[in-house]
DNA sequence: AAACAGGCCTAAA
DNA sequence: TTTAGGCCTGTT
């Protein structure tokens, strides 16, 4: 457990010593679609524990000098889970110090250094991608807790688990859920996991590219979404995702012939810095 | 009301 | 190998 302190704080748990985190950029920066901010400002939802595929609930928020706060949930789980959700023990400075100096991804990332990349399940990951295509955030968020509140179980908690791929695969209809003409990749999505034609947890132990192209067998799985499901659900942090905002931020900054991958080993995390800043610190033009 | 939203598929050059 | 439409649905 690294340099990490973990320490109970009256009714909260408080991990310190994990560098620079922020609940807000890491929960809003686009990666996961089931965490909400609260009336208090912590950020709750459930998160899927692979490959058991139990569900974890917690709310998450920083205290006042920084450091990561948790409630709603127990010391034994924030050691034995949520501290490698968050990627808590990864040192992103040094990871920053990767970079090739650029103007701009200096910028980006100095900006939105309170994000972390979340581990999260592959399958959810999968799942929640496809669910993302030709769409926006709010929808995708109401499609995907429509899925889970009937596909997924009620935890003693009250909360809801993200559904099994073999549930989804026997479910005679998704229609509930109203995913449009998504439905029919979240199928052959679920089939092929369900029947181990794609296994997600021997993915992560290919090379990345390989990983991606299995991925890419599923109908409605292109490049943009294996390479976000490789990023944000099988832990390759060289994936480099690019959706429109992205190439945005590549026609602003960079030159026509610029290879994101010259970001090299964790061109994933340039990635989400350029994206989040793009979308929520860039003045337009 | 028409356009659009964090892509992908298919058909056609 | 690259390019244009179309796609479910909900919101503005």
């Amino acid at each position: 457990m690294n340099n990490l302190i973990i320490t109970q704080v009256e009714e909260k748990i408080k991990v310190s010593g994990a560098g620079v985190f922020s609940a807000s950029q890491t929960f809003e920066c686009g990666q996961c679609f089931r965490f909400d901010k609260n009336e208090n400002g912590e950020y709750e939802g459930v998160a899927t524990d692979s490959p058991s595929a139990s569900g974890h609930f917690a709310r998450i928020s920083n205290s006042d000098d920084g450091e990561v706060l948790f409630s709603g949930t127990t010391m034994d789980e924030v050691k034995n889970f949520w501290i490698s959700f968050l990627d808590l023990e990864r040192d992103y400075e040094k990871i920053v110090s990767t970079y090739s100096e650029d103007s701009h991804i200096g910028v980006a990332a100095r900006t939105c250094s309170g994000i972390r990349i979340l581990k999260q399940d592959p399958w959810e990951a999968l799942c929640s991608f496809i669910i993302s295509q030709n769409n926006n955030i709010p929808r995708i968020k109401k499609i995907i807790r429509s899925l889970c509140e009937n596909f997924g179980e009620k935890t003693k908690s009250g909360h809801f688990t993200f559904p099994d791929a073999r549930v989804l695969a026997e479910a005679e209809s998704l229609a509930v859920i109203r995913s449009g003409f998504r439905e029919k990749y979240i199928k052959d999505a679920a089939q092929k996991v369900a029947d181990g034609e794609i296994k997600l947890e021997v993915l992560k132990m290919m090379p990345y590219e390989q990983a991606k192209a299995e991925l890419m067998r599923i109908k409605g799985v292109g490049e943009k979404i294996s390479s976000c499901v490789s990023l944000f659900g099988l832990g390759f942090l060289g994936a480099f995702p690019v959706d429109v905002w992205i190439k945005r931020v590549l026609e602003k900054h960079y030159d026509a012939d610029f290879d994101p991958s010259s970001f090299g080993e964790y061109a994933g995390v340039a990635q989400q810095y350029l994206f989040h800043y793009e979308r929520c610190y860039a003045s337009d033009e």
